[in-house]
DNA sequence: TACTTGACCGTAT
DNA sequence: CATACGGCCAAGT
């Protein structure tokens, strides 16, 4: 396990509950911007038993990134809607529960509980 | 070594 | 909404 994946996963970790985050702005967030491609890869090779909220984890068009009806697919969906995320057509609208220019922060300027 | 793949992204048409 | 293009780059062939 080098830095970059330590770093990665702890970007992902740090996204809060009932949030999504790109995989972009993972990537910017753990110091590597333009690197979206390597946090999509990580996320396939997630060590076994290792905690990571992944399914939090969406493309920058707030679509879900595995094949849709796949297995993957719908456990993500099922565990999105668990914590009160909406998805609708396999899609989360980044406008309110992305990490920035949520409506909370907008109307209340918290972005972070 | 050379080429292909892929849980990606932003811009442009 | 869909296609195209150039970036990105570790792994697998």
């Amino acid at each position: 396990m080098n830095d970059v994946a330590t770093r990665i996963y702890a970007a992902i970790a740090a996204i809060p509950a009932g949030r999504v985050a790109s995989y972009g702005a993972i990537a910017a967030r753990a110091g590597l911007p333009g690197r979206a491609r390597l946090v999509g890869r990580l996320l396939g090779e997630v060590p076994d038993g290792m905690e990571l909220p992944w399914y939090r984890v969406l493309r920058s068009s707030g679509h879900i990134a595995m094949p849709p009806g796949s297995r993957g697919f719908r456990e993500q969906s099922r565990r999105l809607r668990a914590e009160g995320v909406e998805v609708k057509n396999g899609r989360v609208p980044l406008s309110r529960f992305g990490l920035d220019g949520n409506l909370d922060h907008a109307l209340w300027g918290m972005p972070d509980a």
